[in-house]
DNA sequence: TCGTTATATTACCACGCAGTAGTAGAGGCG
DNA sequence: CGCCTCTACTACTGCGTGGTAATATAACGA
């Protein structure tokens, strides 16, 4: 839940090497697995759906269900799927389960994502009016 | 194929505010889209793979085929992905095709989420070690 | 022109997984 | 105690896609 600071940077193993101890060069084929295990729990519009319903805070089954539009089973399913990746956190409160984004961290993340998919959408667009602008002309 | 912008809320520099123009809690289904297929294209070690063999600059396909150790047909096919999603950019020289990383932020966003990973599992290890602690005081 | 190298594409199989209906279990409440 | 709500789990189906072999295409050299 508590993520550690993100800079922390404390004596590992990997630091002793020098550079930044995470060259994504030359990572072992374990750690790219938690990464791309990492992206595909954010890989798909539900569960993106539901981080995004909790931005606003923690949410019960119920809460997240009516604010998704998903059905019961399956928003169940990707909540133990998120919470697995300890991307949301999992806390009970007599009979209903609050859920609650784990790490901030994610919101700037997804952010960051935003604006450059953002950018690149736009600038296909730029491309894609001088393309037909050149059409024009013939 | 055009999106029409999103938000279109003017001020690209809007990021320089600090404050994101992207709120993730009230964003269209299509945008969540895009990000899910974005996250998508990085969610296997195979593609990871080949961004990283990207890192030190571009390569073509054999050179790429070579560092990761993967098929030729395969390659080509995550490629051709990585491409479209416009993670990578193609660019023929003679025979040779070269790929190399479209924007380079992706390596800093790879960089966060591997902090932020490798924080998670050096957490997750101590409570192992406070539990096998527990359990040695039964 | 033929042959070779480099890349892309197709067809195919296998597996993972999203969505769903039905069921199970766990707490509250009367 | 029975009933109800909330959540999790279990099949099950269909679709998407990763890996691969075989084939196609393209560019260069002899």
């Amino acid at each position: 839940m508590t993520f550690t600071p993100v800079k922390k940077r404390q004596k590992t193993a990997a630091s002793q090497t020098g550079e930044s101890e995470y060259n994504i060069s030359q990572l072992p084929p374990e750690a790219l697995g938690l990464m791309a295990n990492f992206f595909k729990v954010l890989s798909e519009v539900s569960r993106l759906q539901i981080v995004c319903s909790l931005k606003t805070g923690a949410k019960n089954v119920t809460e997240i269900i009516e604010a998704t539009g998903l059905g019961q089973a399956n928003v169940s399913k990707h909540l133990k799927m998120l919470t697995q990746a300890g991307v949301v956190a999992r806390e009970q409160r007599g009979v209903c389960v609050y859920y609650q984004i784990a790490n901030p961290f994610l919101f700037n993340l997804c952010d960051l994502v935003c604006e450059a998919l953002f950018a690149q959408v736009e600038q296909q667009s730029q491309q894609l009016q001088q393309l037909s602008a050149l059409r024009q002309n013939l």
